[in-house]
DNA sequence: TCTGGGGTCCTTGGCCCA
DNA sequence: TCTGTGGGCCAAGGACCC
């Protein structure tokens, strides 16, 4: 079974073991994995289905400690140093947290203990089940990494296991012969920063001897907030391109407002079809701004600059640089009483009482109906329906 | 008829200013 | 007045994560 994006430019988000012995993994091509396995059973994602799941799995977390980080929809690390004296050592509370989340929620799950997150995220990893072409191994659910068993555990790990390391870092130290963790670890650090530059081989070299100071925080604030979206056929024209950037900061400003804050940097992103190119290009706005039109009156020049007629896949709009918002009230507005950017605050209380899709800009009706860029609506590529 | 959407963090290079 | 330097901010791109 394949769970993800079923259009043409969809991609996996999740495939059972099954699949995965035949050698499909998520963000593979939906269209890839069907021809490595055209026996598969594809279903589409259901985001609003696993933001409610994630928020009682949560719930089940919170009895435990407050030190509650989530990590994404499926994973979070807990700070249990203060909640042993309740509950027991930390290994008994991973059981009792994987107990609940199983009797509750009727959910598998895997979780790694260990003395920070960088080695408990490295342990819940090989908790999990093994999917070799053979067959599936199952894991073993919970894997404890104790304070004197960092280096025996870390050590013979592929040196692509340790958080930061992905391809292209990859390729690089292999070229300086580091494949294990070991390797690494016994390296000298210069050797390191030749390959990849100070910061990394700081950073990796810390990991390799099982280092990370990171303190679990519970309240992380969004430090960007954005959407994108990759169309099931590409757009060649100005108007039409226009009319996607007016919808992406329709639903940009309202997630802004609902966060309460403004972004001083907006950030138009553009994947054109021919190559796969994408280009990123930003501006700074004068003070934080939260509403759609501001957001599109300041990217127009950028829009003005870019050639649609080769063909655009992709459009997004972001905003960065968050700060609380101060209206300056114009001289009319204050003679008028009129409250500034009435516009936001209305369509919010609209959309409050009437649905998502009640109002919207009109560029977002298609197909003769309303259909508003929503977070998580088209989480894993267009689907069949999109246009 | 191959490559999503939501993010974070880092690097590089330009510019301005003290 | 000229030159060098270093910090801070900004813009763009890239690597990486789930």
């Amino acid at each position: 079974m394949v769970v993800g994006g079923t259009g043409r430019r969809g991609v996996v988000a999740a495939a059972s073991y099954e699949a995965r012995r035949f050698g499909i993994h998520s963000a593979m091509p939906s269209v890839i994995a069907l021809r490595r396995c055209p026996t598969a059973v594809f279903l589409p994602g259901d985001h609003a289905l696993y933001s409610e799941v994630s928020r009682q799995v949560r719930a089940i977390f919170e009895r435990y400690t407050p030190l509650v980080e989530p990590l994404s929809l499926d994973e979070a690390f807990l700070d249990v140093t203060g909640s042993t004296g309740l509950f027991g050592p930390a290994p008994d509370i991973a059981a009792s947290v994987r107990g609940s989340i199983s009797d509750e929620l009727g959910l598998a799950c895997s979780v790694g203990v260990a003395p920070n997150k960088f080695l408990a995220k490295l342990a819940s990893v090989e908790a999990k089940p093994i999917a070799a072409s053979t067959g599936v191994e199952p894991g073993e659910g919970i894997v404890v990494v104790p304070a004197d068993g960092i280096r025996a555990f870390l050590d013979p790990l592929p040196v692509e296991r340790l958080w930061g390391v992905g391809p292209v870092t990859l390729a690089k130290l292999h070229r300086i012969g580091v494949r294990r963790v070991a390797d690494l670890r016994v390296l000298d650090e210069r050797v390191v920063a030749a390959a990849l530059g100070s910061s990394s081989a700081r950073h990796l070299s810390a990991l390799s001897h099982g280092v990370d100071d990171r303190a679990v925080e519970p309240d992380r604030e969004a430090k960007s907030i954005g959407h994108e979206e990759t169309f099931s056929r590409d757009a060649h024209r100005r108007s039409e391109v226009r009319s996607h950037v007016v919808r992406l900061a329709d639903a940009v400003a309202a997630r802004l407002r609902a966060a309460g804050v403004g972004a001083r940097t907006l950030t138009l992103k553009v994947r054109f079809s021919e190559g796969f190119r994408t280009i990123t290009r930003s501006t700074v706005a004068r003070e934080p701004i939260d509403q759609a039109a501001d957001i599109v009156a300041l990217l127009e020049p950028i829009l003005d600059g870019i050639d649609p007629s080769p063909g655009i896949r992709l459009l997004g709009v972001s905003g960065s640089n968050l700060a609380p918002v101060f209206h300056q009230l114009t001289l009319a507005e204050a003679v008028d009483d009129a409250p500034p950017h009435a516009t936001g605050a209305a369509l919010d209380a609209i959309r409050e009482r009437f649905g998502a899709d009640a109002i919207g800009p009109a560029s977002a009706v298609r197909g003769g109906h309303l259909r508003n860029v929503e977070r998580g609506r088209q989480h894993w590529g267009p689907d069949l329906t999109a246009d």
